[in-house]
RNA sequence: GGCCCGUUCGUCUAGGGGUUAGGACGCAUCCCUUUCACGGAUGAAACACGGGUUCGAUUCCCGUACGGGCUACCA
């Protein structure tokens, strides 16, 4: 037997879904879960959903859905079913609005009825605690499990009358699901193997809260349940939970129909210790897209502002931890679904690279025309109050594209292109400016004056041409005179884009700001 | 602490019982270029450690170390 066959049964329609909870913007890692699923989806001609797991009342975060959504878009990422995608045929997608369909008090009760679960009446004192008593008696691992349940208030312990009388009375409870003591609890991820646990070292979950909610331990197999998922691509962090899941679908009796799992390494940080946090990215962005925090107050810039292409965000996202099996770095998403599969994603978390990152968006830039580019540099140069035509702009885009990382450089590196310079490199005109440079600069504006077409073949003979005759020109000073700056692409190329009128125009002005007379 | 997962250049990674351990980012040098950049070439740079197994281990097994995750009526 095949063991790390993705697909169990190739008769069965592959369906995967992305859960987050809107407790905050989308991180960057998320989206990268978010990827995955999608890759692996459209590679086997499946669906991804979005669902959205919205249990917890106490963190939910306004925005946060809507926000999600919008940054799959941005991402082109996009879920074929679900929240803001459709919201059919298994609506609804929203965990508190299923809660009002009762799905998940019918299926703990079902667990309870087969005996994988008990009420719990304890409060939060109580379990309080049990964890001090725990710790005193320096209990190896202090939890609520096969052992201490049988001290604590609950369906187990209680006789039945005082349960009956309870339960009548309104007392708050929770589900608590009944893990079996010293069981091998063993599943097998497509990316790390097969894993084996012993079911006493895993404690007895809450499945269902006192107010009603399922946690994310019910609710998430309910709705992969009922949704027909097929495999559950999510996080590392799930691993450790994931027993308690495996022993949630055996109590069901649908072990066999549990979705193959597939637990993906998380992302770091790129320098120090730990998980990708808000704080250091190393001053690249955490978020897709701009976040703002009502709650906190707090805002996040995004990729999108920043100026990174989207496609270059998810190609750079594709490769931390996974990798097509070529060389190939740069993918298009169609490459990235034809090549796709999670036996190639690597077991060890990834740490983030903020400079490959930027190389990334550099090598999408390159590859942009350059009336795209000037359409996306267009809003840039408005902002500063600059107009220019689409063919001029386009040109510039041209000229300056190989040099930036951002469409935002190329107005950075090239603003002398859409208006004269006002300030001149200090050093370079000190150094070189005196009577010859002057002379030579009065004769080369003459010599331009008389170039037909005015063209960067016709400008580059016939500076060569008076190089050779006249002698050496001064390239850097000229440069400096017409840009402000000592450094940029091809000087012939400048002039001819800036047109013969305006590269004779901005001598003169040069000439009557430095001009000496001795 | 306990449980689980992991460990190939600084970083992302390929590979896998016998390889000059490959690529990319970054770095350095050179070439191209009247400058910068782009491009090209070259270079420095890695199998965590200790035991096994084996003719041979970076690759398989076991330990150790280190790193990470989890340890809530959060997801």
């Amino acid at each position: 037997m095949n063991t790390s066959d993705t697909m169990n049964d190739t008769s069965k329609k592959v369906r995967v879904r992305f859960a987050p909870s809107p407790t905050g913007g989308l991180h960057m890692g998320g989206v990268r879960t978010a990827l995955f699923n999608y890759l692996f989806a459209k590679k086997h001609n499946g669906d991804f959903i979005l669902r959205i797991e919205d249990t917890d009342q106490t963190r939910y975060v306004k925005g946060a859905e809507d926000y999600i959504i919008e940054a799959l878009k941005w991402c082109g990422i996009e879920p074929n079913e679900g929240v803001g995608f459709g919201d059919a045929p298994y609506a609804p997608y929203r965990q508190s609005e299923r809660k009002n369909t009762s799905i998940y008090l019918k299926y703990a009760q079902k667990l309870i009825e087969a005996g994988g679960a008990y009420y719990a009446f304890d409060t939060e004192e109580e379990l309080e605690d049990m964890r001090k008593r725990l710790e005193a008696a320096k209990v190896v691992s202090p939890q609520y499990n096969h052992i201490t349940r049988m001290n604590m208030r609950n369906s187990l312990t209680l006789s039945h009358d005082e349960f009956q009388k309870l339960l009548d009375s309104g007392a708050p409870y929770v589900i608590r699901l009944k893990v079996p003591r010293n069981e091998e609890i063993r599943f097998y991820d497509i990316i790390r193997g097969w894993i084996v646990v012993n079911s006493s070292t895993i404690d007895d979950k809450v499945l269902l809260k006192s107010d009603g909610m399922p946690t994310y331990h019910l609710a998430h197999i309910v709705d992969d349940i009922e949704m027909k998922i097929t495999h559950v691509i999510r996080g590392e962090e799930w691993l450790p939970s994931a027993p308690a899941h495996v022993q949630t679908y055996k109590y069901l009796g649908l072990e066999n129909q549990m979705p193959q799992l597939a637990h993906l390494p998380l992302i770091l940080k790129p320098d120090g210790k730990g998980k990708l946090s808000k704080r250091d990215t190393s001053g690249l962005p955490m978020f897709p897209l701009n976040w703002h925090d009502e709650r906190t107050g707090e805002s996040y810039i995004g990729y999108r502002e920043s100026g990174f292409f989207p496609e270059a965000f998810i190609n750079m996202l594709a490769l931390l931890g996974w990798n097509p099996g070529n060389n190939q770095e740069i993918l298009s998403k169609e490459e990235m679904i034809q090549l796709f599969s999670l036996e190639k994603v690597h077991k060890a978390g990834a740490k983030f690279d903020p400079e490959k990152t930027k190389w990334f968006n550099q090598q999408y830039l390159r590859k942009k025309d350059k009336y795209e580019l000037a359409k996306l540099l267009e809003p840039i140069l408005k902002e500063n109050n600059i107009s220019a035509d689409l063919d001029y702009t386009a040109k510039v885009c041209e000229l300056m594209k190989e040099k930036a990382h951002f469409v935002r450089e190329i107005w950075e590196f090239g603003k002398y292109m859409f208006a004269e310079p006002n300030t001149y490199d200090e050093k370079i005109i000190q150094k070189k400016w005196n009577i010859e440079s002057q002379k030579q600069i009065l004769e080369i504006k003459t010599l331009l004056q008389n170039i037909e077409p005015f063209d960067a073949d016709n400008i580059h003979h016939a500076l060569d041409n008076f190089s050779k005759e006249k002698g050496k020109i001064d390239y850097q000073l000229i440069r400096t005179l017409l840009t402000g700056v000592s450094s940029g692409p091809s000087l012939v190329h400048i002039m001819e884009i800036l047109s013969k009128s305006e590269t004779l125009n901005r001598l003169e002005k040069a000439l009557q700001k430095f001009s000496v007379t001795h």
